[in-house]
DNA sequence: TTTCTTTTTGTATATTTTACAATAACTATC
DNA sequence: GATAGTTATTGTAAAATATACAAAAAGAAA
């Protein structure tokens, strides 16, 4: 069984789905190829898993190749493998999403990638082999997971507005809040830390900024409690 | 990049954590391993992924391997990969949970396999490799499945009481749940198809029987309707 | 001072969840 | 056939939560 190990795993390879959100979409990052196939054409960061290399690892290394950052939101979502989703050999590919805050980022794209853009979800560019049912896979993920974690905080700067968390939630759910309602519901959860400032330089009445409480909602998750929205 | 296409994808498997219900626990279907490495310690069903199979069929594949079943509820559930999982080479496993109904069971264990058994989820034996991991994310998922889809009458016979499905969903959620409230909230669905047949043969008042009653379930799901237990 | 824009907040009603136990139905045994 | 034993079945009141809905406040700009 002696196996030679080579420096990659040919037939495995990692892909992200990486979400911003820019105060009115939800955007995702992809990377224009600059070698074949496809080159040329927009599709998600990934890159070969080596072979001493763990997969979330994989995915820490593409994350930060691409968008030179650490310490992101990344969650695993789905192994990806039809035998023709890859033209040339056989490649089943593990996903991940990650969550950023567009203000974090900045660009600069690596070896096999010409550039890199934010995408509205909605309004993508065709995309090379299955890239196109990650990413729906991804939202749906997210979807779910939203409602039952505090992970869209995220995705916002460090200090929000109720606003901002709402059309964030509107944007990931795809659908219209009432915003008394969903303060009330969002208020009593006890995550939100007042921080007792107010937006700068805008043309109207200045909201108050938060920032999740982070220290409280562990305190809270260990009594049990559930996040639920 | 000329590749030879091997039978196996050597650095990958599949593992299935197959799932059934004997009226009072939830089960695990073990095999003890006919050989190296763990050799005679009962661990989950798995194989090697073909080079031309997709990661669903080889996951029917085991599955049909291990019980002779076909046509049984599964879901890919996650990817393990660590790089230390599996102590000869590298091995990622995609890993798949099933849901049957114990009646339909016939053992017929495969040629690196000497025997099956059904566990207990809350007395399994030492099991090797991550499997134990494994397992414990396969629970978890299906915890956070049975709300939010109607999946646990897959490990129920076709013809069932509402007891049965309580004892069904405390098993997989470990809580109690209160028979008075968890019938309303069930029936109120309209899910379940009241069969106007009793059970047979019990010491006791004979209970009425339902199915789930798919169609139903869905025209509902075509309306917007979201099944949340 | 007025206008414009966005933030902030309350209440009444409907719906859902929760807590809680007595009676009905059937078998087995005497 | 009376009784004991076991499980099935069912309702209601109180509490909590969700929903629908719009006016007033704050600040900037003109």
């Amino acid at each position: 069984m002696g196996n030679k190990p080579s420096k990659i795993l040919k037939n495995v390879s990692t892909d992200c789905v990486i979400f911003g959100f820019d105060n009115s979409e939800l955007k995702v990052l992809l990377v224009k190829l600059a070698v074949e196939p496809a080159k040329g054409q927009w599709a998600l960061p990934g890159s070969n898993i080596l072979y001493d290399e763990d997969l979330d690892d994989a995915a820490k290394r593409v994350l930060c190749e691409f968008t030179g950052l650490d310490n992101v939101y990344m969650e695993q979502f789905q192994c990806f493998g039809k035998t023709s989703r890859f033209p040339l050999f056989r490649v089943i590919t593990i996903t991940f999403f990650a969550l950023l805050k567009i203000v974090d980022y900045s660009l600069e794209p690596g070896p096999k990638v010409s550039e890199t853009h934010w995408h509205s979800i909605n309004k993508l560019p065709k995309l090379p082999f299955d890239h196109k049912e990650i990413i729906e896979a991804a939202r749906n993920r997210l979807k779910q997971r939203v409602r039952i974690r505090p992970i869209g905080f995220e995705l916002l700067p460090k200090k929000f507005t109720l606003t901002q968390i709402q059309l964030l939630y509107e944007a990931i759910l795809n659908i219209k809040l009432d915003t008394r309602n969903f303060r009330k519901k969002l208020l009593r959860l006890n995550i939100l830390k007042d921080l007792n400032e107010r937006q700068k330089s805008v043309a109207h009445r200045a909201a108050k900024l938060y920032k999740f409480d982070k220290r409280n909602y562990n305190k809270l998750k260990d009594q049990g409690f559930n996040f639920e929205l």
